[in-house]
DNA sequence: CTTGACCTTGCCATGATGGGAAGGTCCATA
DNA sequence: TATGGACCTTCCCATCATGGCAAGGTCAAG
């Protein structure tokens, strides 16, 4: 496989440069989210730094959490030179308020385990008040 | 349709009973967390009040966030009379781990987009801290 | 007897990811 | 030049908990 001078790379070269796997690059691009790749003669992926900066940002973007979805909108703001940076904050700041809403839900989950099992025993009897409470 | 007087019912009825949807209480069925239902002559499946206490059990483990597997240790320990609160306790307190642990990763997630779009200025203008930072 | 509310099973979808199979390609080394 | 290993391809299946829909059967009241 000859490749050109503009280092292109194949999928498992891009792979470790974006730190997104193989499979989940060939699933972006079967949902859109990354154009179609280039391909050698024999059907192989090409990538080339361009595409690599476009996989960090959905690395990025996925480590903090963005869903897919939300994902393609930042994606298409980033390459909008007429964009709003309004647009932007919005998306992110929703963002916000759906972490903010699950982590209020999970605390409460963890607060009320955390108070039941303080009041068990955790020895080998069987009285629990954690049981009792599931079966209240 | 005729039942006992032992106060036995639909799937519709134990759902609206015990805040588990019919379909749920089908799923649950199937994969083996609850035992096959009775049923009528003509194929309907059958409620009892105790059915419904345990479907209440696993809605309020659910709601406190369990996993299915772990629910289905947590019904068989509280059926258990030689069980040991310690299991309980154990179970409980892992599943505490799990939800610090999540929470953990989604409080960094929403304070680095908060410091982030507290940072953009939010207006008609292409320039933004936030698309800065996925695409650092 | 009709109608509407309920029940049955079965299939598909979600969201993001991984696993694995069956088969093709590339390249270095024996 | 042949072989082997590392890589690539597509396709299907699994996760986890849940919902939706479709086609068809059952029940009870009017």
């Amino acid at each position: 496989m000859v490749m050109s001078v503009t280092r292109e790379m194949t999928i498992g070269q891009a792979a470790k440069s974006s730190a997104v796997s193989a499979k989940m690059i060939r699933h972006y691009e079967s949902i859109g989210l990354l154009p179609k790749a280039q391909r050698t003669r024999s059907g192989y992926r090409l990538y080339d730094e361009n595409d690599v900066h476009t996989l960090r940002f959905i690395q990025r973007a996925r480590s903090l959490g963005f869903p897919l979805e939300t994902i393609r909108a930042l994606l298409a703001l980033w390459r909008n030179r007429r964009r709003s940076s309004a647009q932007v904050k919005e998306l992110a700041l929703h963002h916000v308020e759906d972490l903010e809403r699950k982590i209020a839900e999970m605390q409460a989950m963890a607060r009320t385990l955390r108070h039941l099992a303080q009041h068990c025993h955790g020895d080998e009897r069987p009285e629990c008040p954690i049981l009792d409470d599931l079966a209240r």
